[in-house]
DNA sequence: CGCGCGTTTGACGAACCTCAACACCAGTGG
DNA sequence: CCACTGGTGTTGAGGTTCGTCAAACGCGCG
């Protein structure tokens, strides 16, 4: 807990004007002004908290501020299934986009603070500017990354070590250190995620940790050798 | 290789002027009578004879008329994988449309015939029918159905089951018999197209018949129990 | 006939899941 | 304040699944 503050009290004594979201949002629109409006901050929400469920009717797309989220679905026996994370700076939502409502769920992991950037401006923004669509587009399919992780083959330890890399990949690439961690999520989150049991999880954690490749705190994790984690994680980033 | 000549041959001696896949294709054509020398017929081919070969010229699409085939790719360290196996009245080869040449391979399985629908008279038609741009669209995506299997997580023996499931669909959606498999391919061929092991197959052949869902007779597989064996496949199934 | 190939079967081991036990921690209520 | 409780994380024991290795068999072919 004390160490989701040494991320997030910082950011938040001084939290800029808009988060990596915005930025990218924004940059390419500093004549027009109204974006600043069409963003509603959002927080704090606390460990579990619902940005939307199944149902849910939408009503724009969200992003991370500070903190991270989790979107979730229910398969068929009715157990539920963590289908992505979200890192600040990063939109999520869209996979509802042009339909009433949303299939997933979405929810706070710790102490989280989000954006939310309304339907309507959304898409009057797009109509008027080429460049916001190929963004929206772009940050889309970064979004889609983690889904390989998820489904790529391969033993599970190299698994655990792409989904570290990825991780720290998607952080570096929104201005966040990239050799430290914040691990909002549970166990239970991490093994649903990844299709494997949570005893799986917390043994290889463990078994990295000992080769030396991380470091395993509350809730949080250094990257103690990048290479060495990234070379366990090669056969499956490769691939894809 | 009896068994084979059982199907093939009736089938050569009242062998219709068109297989399935020519059938698609004519009957939303019959005005354009021109589809008649689209066609050309190819065969007999023997088994392990290739239609094409990675770097071949893109000419045209393939269909099996009867017979059966498969079409093989090699991975980054020169092995060879199996991407699909094709059934009578089953489009192929498509993949290279728009470009110059193949990136796989296709083989024939067996004593096979072929049509062969070269890309500039099925461009030409296409252009001028729309139905006939809708049946190519069509089969490409039925063709894809066994990429799915490929894909799927699950047990062993239930992704087996959902492979032989998904055969028996598709012949019966060229108008074949779905009770009787002709199993042209090689337990090898079949192991590397479901990613496992071949003493698994064999095993696991061995087991579905010991549990009374399939008879595994020479190059050739009946279905017993076909809802017991959908049973088995059901959580591959349900899931896509 | 030998030879290569495909198939089957058995033995073994690695990977990973399941079950069980326990420690730890945050709430919660007395 | 403490005990109790439920959720989470860790660890060990045992079982299942499935790949690997080896051997045997059948079969077609030179």
């Amino acid at each position: 807990m004390s160490t989701v503050l040494q991320e997030t009290a910082p950011v938040q004594a001084a939290v800029p004007a808009f988060c990596g979201a915005c930025i990218h949002l924004c940059k390419c629109q500093a004549e027009q002004a109204g974006l600043t409006c069409a963003v509603e901050r959002r927080g704090p929400c606390r460990q579990g908290d619902h940005l939307y469920r199944p149902e849910t009717r939408f009503s724009g797309a969200y992003a991370v501020q500070a903190g991270m989220a989790k979107t979730v679905r229910r398969d068929s026996q009715g157990h539920e299934q963590v289908l992505a994370f979200h890192l600040p700076g990063e939109l999520f939502g869209l996979d509802a986009r042009g339909q009433r409502q949303h299939t997933n769920a979405a929810v706070a992991l710790g102490h989280t603070w989000f954006c939310h950037f309304p339907e309507t401006k959304l898409s009057k923004l797009e109509d008027d500017n080429e460049e916001i669509r190929k963004q929206l587009g772009r940050m889309t399919r970064r979004l889609r990354q983690s889904y390989r992780v998820r489904s790529a083959e391969g033993r599970a330890d190299q698994r655990l070590a792409a989904f570290i890399v990825d991780l720290c990949d998607r952080r570096v690439a929104v201005g966040l250190r990239g050799d430290r961690l914040p691990m909002l999520m549970s166990r239970i989150d991490i093994a649903s995620f990844l299709d494997m049991a949570v005893e799986t999880i917390s043994r290889l954690l463990g078994k990295l940790q000992k080769q030396g490749l991380i470091k395993v705190g509350p809730n949080q994790l250094d990257i103690i050798d990048a290479a060495g984690l990234r070379e366990l994680a090669a056969p499956l980033l490769g691939n894809l």
